[in-house]
DNA sequence: TGACGAATACCGACCGGTTGGTATGTACTC
DNA sequence: GAGTACATACCAACCGGTCGGTATTCGTCA
C-alpha cells in the first residue's frame, strides 16, 4: 500500500519545488526558507532537489523566472486589459490590484521584492533576476502610461516609465507597510493615493 | 600588550551590539546576520551577547527601538522643522529625505523595513517593534500635514494620517525598487512623485 | 515488437561547518 | 562581598552540499 507520504509524480519534482519555495519564501522570507524545508514540504528528498539545482542560489534565480511565470499570465489574463482608453485601463489594473490584496499577507505580496530586499548585496545572480521580474511587469504597464499620456495630455510632464515605476513602488511599499502594521489597509490605502495622483495628473 | 583584538570598553557592549545589528541587518537580512557575526563584528564574545539580550528575538526588538532612537534625533534636528507653512514645511521634509538618499544603499535604507518583512509571520515581538517605529514616525509628520490641510484646503477629501503613511510607503517602495535596480534613482523618482501629488492636491 | 544501453529522475545516508543557546568561571565596580 | 559585565567552553540541531546507488524512461537497431 503506502499511502501516507506521497510524493509528487516523477517529473514533476521541479516545479512543485519552485511553486513551495514561493510559498514559503513569501511567509518567512529566503534566509529563513531551508533547502531542507522546502524539500519536505514538496514531498521530495535532497537528492531531488540537487538533481534539478546546482545550488540555493540558483533555486532563487530559477524561482525568480518561475514567479513570472506565474504572474504574468495573471495579469495577462486579466479584465482591465479590454477598457479601451488606455488611462482608464491603468486605473482598473489599479482596482485589479485592490481585488488581489484581498486575501492574507503572504498569499498577496511579491516573491521578488521581498527575496531581493534580503538577497541584493550577497547575491548579484538573485537581484539581477528578481530585478528583472519587477521592471519587466512595469515594462508592460509603461505601454497603457505611454497611450495614456499621448491621449491625455497631463497637466506636468512625466516620462511613462517613471510613472509605471512608481506604481511598482507605490505596491511594493504598500506591502512593507501592511506587513508592519499586520494589516492590508496601507497597501489598500496607497493605491487609492495612486489613482487620485494619476487622476488629478491627467484630468 | 595585547593589542590586536581590543573590544569596546566595558559597558559599552550593548550599545556597540545594537550598532552592529543595525549595520549588517540593512545589509544582509536579518535571519542571514548571525550572533556569531555580529559579536565578531563588534568584538564581543558570545556570553556579553547573551548577558544583555535573552534571544535573538529579543535583539531584533531591542535594535528596532535603538533604531528609532538614532532617527528621531536625526529628524529631529533637521532643519526643515524651522521651515513656517506646513506644507512647504512636508516639502522639506521630502528634501532632507532626498539628501539623506545619496549614499549607499546599506546605509540609506530601513532596518525596521527590511526586517518586518522577514519576521511579520514569524515573530509578532519584533514585527510590532518594527511596525511601532514606522508608525511613530509617521504620526510625527501627519502633524505637519494636520496643520497643512487645515491652511491650505486640498482639492480632494483626505485625511492627515493617510498622507503621512502613504509617504511611508513611497519611502519604503522606494528602497525596494533602489535594491532591486541596483540604483537610488528609483527611490528619487519616488519622493519627485510623491511631491508633484502633494502640490497637485494642495495647491 | 522487443531487447538493451544510456540518459534522466530521484533517493537517502553522510559531511564539515554553523546555528541559537547554555553552563560555568572570572574580573571589575560599588 | 555582592552584583554586574563580561569570557570560555561546550552542546544538540540544523545548515548547504556531496555522493553512491536505484528506479524509470527513452532512443535505437535488429
Amino acid at each position: 500500500m503506502n499511502l501516507l507520504p506521497k510524493g509528487p509524480a516523477r517529473g514533476d519534482a521541479r516545479k512543485v519545488l519552485l511553486d513551495v519555495t514561493l510559498t514559503l519564501v513569501r511567509k518567512q522570507g529566503w534566509s529563513a526558507t531551508s533547502i531542507d524545508q522546502i524539500c519536505r514540504a514538496a514531498g521530495v528528498t535532497k537528492g531531488a532537489f540537487f538533481h534539478h539545482f546546482a545550488s540555493k542560489e540558483d533555486l532563487g534565480v530559477a524561482a525568480a523566472r518561475h514567479w513570472d511565470e506565474v504572474t504574468t499570465p495573471l495579469f495577462a489574463g486579466a479584465g482591465y486589459h479590454h477598457v479601451p482608453d488606455p488611462l482608464d485601463r491603468v486605473l482598473a489594473y489599479l482596482d485589479f490590484r485592490v481585488a488581489l490584496a484581498e486575501g492574507s499577507l503572504p498569499d498577496i505580496t511579491c516573491f521578488a521584492g521581498t527575496t531581493v530586499q534580503e538577497t541584493y548585496a550577497s547575491s548579484e545572480a538573485i537581484r539581477a533576476a528578481c530585478g528583472k521580474v519587477i521592471m519587466d511587469h512595469a515594462a508592460r504597464l509603461a505601454e497603457d502610461f505611454s497611450a495614456a499620456i499621448e491621449k491625455h495630455p497631463p497637466r506636468q510632464s512625466v516620462s511613462a516609465d517613471s510613472l509605471a515605476l512608481y506604481t511598482q513602488t507605490v505596491l511594493q511599499g504598500g506591502f512593507v507597510l501592511a506587513k508592519a502594521k499586520g494589516d492590508n489597509a496601507p497597501l489598500l490605502d496607497g493605491i487609492a493615493h495612486l489613482k487620485r495622483y494619476l487622476e488629478l495628473l491627467f484630468r
